[in-house]
DNA sequence: AACTTATTGTTAAAATATTGACAAATCACC
DNA sequence: GGTGATTTGTCAATATTTTAACAATAAGTT
């Protein structure tokens, strides 16, 4: 399987979602092969690159013929992971919280929600996703009982660094964090995702000043 | 003043956020001045590449002493643009658009969100932010009238494409996109910030499979 | 005021990442 | 079944990014 998976640098595994969707998006176009030269095109990068990208991996492709869709598309969502389902919970069920619940299919993504957590005691009525929100205090005992194996955290910067710690001690392996608050975690076999949207925002002020016409 | 400013390379212009949040949080500290060395320790990251990064902008340390927080951090969002303001509205007004403009405040960002639309007829009464949720018809009015600067797209992607062309032609010179669309802007001087989230959730899923202890 | 320590800006070296080139393999067509 | 056109996987060359090293300079100390 993973023959040539030694360790692959962070560079490649952070076009793999990229190419992933792509190739899940000709496939819904009902295409069924696709040269690296064409899938370049498309997305506006070199074919080498995606042929070395994929070549880390694996030989999916055929001389003269290209790639089978289908089989890449596949092959790229195993590698990644998606094929099997990671736990999640979600802390903080605010606005963003929620918009994150709603923006895509997580399960498509290699996780399922299985439980809500906010502080605010005004929330605990509602659902989320079909998912009744719970207290905090429910946290320790949700967690012994589903062992949940990822973390979304869209709370205030103040709780970040505690209620991550926390976490790590009830067995969660990983973050994908929404907090204003750089989660370095130390722990080994912790895994981080901080998504710093306000990052990108000011990326984005700087090319309008820098790169107009 | 950009003195050094030439061709900067992206991989430094996507750190200078960060170097500007951490400043601004060792600022809000009370802390007043900080060496290369200190800061690479909190950041995680070698000093070396931070008084390489800052260098492309020009001299803002002191041998012997370090740099001045308070002036390196407003140096920082100069040189992003964050001192000047542009105007942003707002695409789709849905879970997604309401929660990000409530995740931070847009205007430490350089920009001013000055108009909200969207399609749904029933949303039309609501506001965002104290601004009145106009449809999609007024777009073209608005723009003409108030010269927005950039486009904030939480949109289907079946529409972001289309959206996006029209927008231009109003004169729009920048898009933060979370439509599920790869905005491969060909437009020059146009910039895009294309922010997959779901893209950072599958490196995530990649992560805890093959980086676990 | 001299001396020691700290720390920058900058140059050079090392490490990574991307691109180009091409033999080997397959396809498509006659 | 042979021939020309494609297209991969991979090696080598280029380009970019990161790290290390250090002379120059200021701060702090006696």
């Amino acid at each position: 399987m993973n023959n040539k998976s030694r360790n692959v640098s962070t560079s490649v595994i952070k076009r793999l979602p990229r190419y992933h969707r792509f190739l899940g998006l000709l496939l819904s176009n009902g295409m069924t092969r696709i040269s690296s030269k064409e899938l370049s095109n498309r997305m506006g990068l070199t074919a080498s690159q995606i042929r070395q990208d994929l070549n880390c991996f694996g030989e999916f492709g055929q001389q003269g013929y290209g790639y089978n869709i289908e089989q890449l598309h596949s092959e790229i969502g195993r590698i990644l992971g998606l094929d099997t389902t990671k736990k999640a919970i979600l802390i903080g069920a605010g606005h963003m919280g929620k918009a994150l619940t709603m923006h895509f299919d997580m399960s498509t993504k290699g996780f399922q929600l299985i439980g809500v957590f906010d502080k605010k005691p005004s929330l605990l009525g509602q659902t989320v996703q079909n998912l009744p929100i719970h207290s905090m205090d429910q946290l320790d005992e949700f967690c012994r009982e589903n062992k949940p194996d990822m973390a979304i955290l869209c709370i205030p910067r103040e709780s970040a660094r505690e209620v991550a710690e926390a976490l790590v001690n009830l067995g969660i392996k990983g973050f994908w964090n929404f907090t204003h608050y750089d989660l370095l975690i130390d722990f080994p076999g912790i895994c981080v995702e901080n998504v710093h949207l306000s990052d990108s925002l000011m990326t984005l002020r700087y090319n309008l000043n820098n790169f107009e016409a």
